[in-house]
RNA sequence: GCUUGUGUGGUGUAGUUCGGCCCAUCAUGACGGGUUCUCGAUCCGUCGACCCGGGUUCAAAUCCCGGCACGAGCACCA
């Protein structure tokens, strides 16, 4: 009896919270093989570190290999920007924290894929077709067969000849290479799918050198065969894409990488991510650049501060589903928040300043501290000299035009006269000791600050709010947070001096 | 139209393969409170979900059948 029931307990399998992304299916530690294959007509965005992170992070988990291949076999709808290729190698490395151990340029690897179109035409797996786009949509539409289907190899070889000869018959549209997968499919995007076409538009990169350019499916299928790639890791709107290419490789006799994917992503701040509208819309002047803080490229991402760490942990909790989703910023920005906040030290900012004259002869203060961080003591003080009577004090015009009294943090409640003078205008110092619950604004004495300018986005546009900035010497580049404010990033110094900063997020 | 995928709190996510440990996990968010001389951080509390309808079963988020909703592909783009 109880030999009867041990089986039983032993498979009794306890359910445990997993931690991270699952594990992938049929992979063998050193073996892995991942790339990342973007097409370089724009930096990378938001959407695409998806695709960067979870490869790169089997990559590592796996002890593999992790390939950015770059996807630049369309010189004429989505053409390949010569910048983009380093833009991206750099957006890459920042994100994954390592350099990819391959980089492949597909154009650069033509000859391969024309050698195999050419073989494939030979074994008969493909074939030349002169129907227009809009006669084969048609027939696959009625899942008839088109008429060159039935051309003889020696013809297909010859076609294919004339497609390549630049002084040949063929012009762009006149002929395409189809797969021969047949017309029976109940999916009609596998019906034979078109595999390489003419183009006449030369490449950024390697010029009027070919005439045939191979199509995404065709190309990825070949490459990733070369480069034994073992798993693919893409979105779902590539299942076709895997379904056309599965009966290539079977024709080839290839094995098939694993495949997973992940659903649409949509920002609820940002909502898609198209590199081709972004393009436009900077080319139309409504945004600055590729970097402009109110675009999801990662290279605005960056210049805003936030940290490679933080993306890379949002897009691991998010994992690998096949749901179409749509977050918030918010998720992201309480990831980096956790990342940036210890490092980043305290500074006072004051936008739009007022100035209060304050009489302090009564009180014996010389000087205000104030700590650089309040979690962490060890990091030091701020200390800020008072100087001689009068006191000029700089607030933002908001807390100014308050009538009630407020408390000037870490220093004394005063209340303001809103009477104006030559200095500035009057205010007093109720007492120095925190006694009630007034409210806390923050401030700089004069002394203490200097001009600086603040870039925001406000209700769409982009704004350099000029205001002053506590005196600092941290470099460039480092990451504070604004007291009362949010985090931002000192970026630079203005042509008139003022040091400039950009905002991360609250 | 054909093909294909997905439905768990406001937003994401775990659990679904192999039904019971799930009156359902964690994060984020909202709300309330403690602490703090920042509107930050931190601590405590509260809110809130298995798309719908049948079926199988002692037992269903999980299995079966049928709906519904939303997305994607059917480009000589990637």
């Amino acid at each position: 009896m109880l030999e009867a029931e041990a089986p039983d307990a032993l498979e009794k399998r306890v359910k445990e919270r997993r931690e991270g992304l699952p594990e992938l299916p049929n992979a063998d530690k050193g073996k892995v093989i991942l790339r990342f294959a973007p097409n370089p007509n724009g930096p990378l965005t938001l959407g695409h570190s998806r695709g960067v992170i979870i490869n790169s992070h089997y990559a590592e988990k796996y002890d593999g290999k992790m390939i950015l291949r770059y996807d630049d076999t369309d010189t004429k709808i989505k053409r390949p920007e010569l910048k983009a290729y380093d833009w991206i190698r750099e957006d890459f490395t920042w994100l994954a924290g390592r350099k990819p151990d391959i980089i492949l340029e597909a154009s650069a690897r033509m000859s391969e894929y024309l050698t195999h179109a050419k073989q494939f035409i030979e074994e008969d797996y493909m074939y030349v077709c002169t129907c227009t786009a809009d006669e084969f949509k048609q027939l696959r539409n009625d899942q008839q067969e088109c008429p060159c289907r039935a051309n003889s190899t020696l013809k297909n070889s010859d076609l294919w000849d004339q497609m390549n000869d630049k002084e040949g018959g063929f012009n762009e549209g006149d002929a395409v290479v189809r797969v021969r997968t047949g017309m029976d499919h109940t999916n009609p995007a596998l019906r034979d799918w078109p595999a390489l076409r003419i183009q006449r538009a030369g490449h950024p990169k390697v010029g009027e050198k070919y005439r045939v350019w191979p199509l995404l499916d065709f190309q990825s299928a070949v490459e990733d065969h070369i480069q034994e790639v073992t798993h693919i890791i893409r979105g779902k709107d590539l299942m076709d894409s895997t379904r056309k290419q599965k009966l290539l490789y079977k024709m080839a006799g290839w094995n098939y990488p694993e495949t997973l994917y992940w659903g649409r992503v949509k920002v609820h701040e940002f909502g898609g991510f198209s590199t081709s509208q972004m393009k436009i819309d900077i080319e139309n002047g409504n945004f600055e650049g590729w970097d402009d803080p109110r675009l999801p490229t990662l290279r605005a991402l960056r210049r805003r501060g936030y940290d490679a760490q933080a993306i890379r942990q949002f897009w691991i909790d998010l994992g690998l589903t096949q749901k179409d989703i749509s977050v918030p910023m918010s998720t992201l920005n309480s990831l980096n928040a956790k990342a940036v906040d210890v490092e980043a030290p305290r500074l006072s900012f004051v936008r739009d300043p007022r100035t209060v004259i304050l009489d302090i002869t009564e009180i014996e203060l010389t000087n205000v501290t104030l700590p650089v961080h309040p979690e962490h003591p060890a990091k030091g003080v701020r200390e800020w000299p008072l100087g001689d009577n009068p006191l000029k004090v700089k607030i933002t015009s908001e807390d100014f035009s308050s009538a009630e009294g407020r408390r000037l943090k870490d220093f004394a409640t005063i209340s303001i006269n809103h009477q104006e003078t030559e200095q500035g205008w009057k205010g007093e110092i109720i007492h120095i000791e925190r006694v009630d619950d007034t409210p806390i604004i923050h401030w700089l004495p004069s002394n203490m600050a200097q001009p600086a300018v603040l870039v925001l986005e406000e209700d769409g546009e982009l704004v350099s709010a000029e205001g002053l900035l506590e005196i600092n010497d941290y470099p460039d580049g480092t990451v504070v947070q604004l007291e009362r404010m949010g985090f931002a990033i000192l970026e630079g110094t203005e042509e008139n001096g003022a040091r400039r900063l950009v905002r991360l997020h609250g």
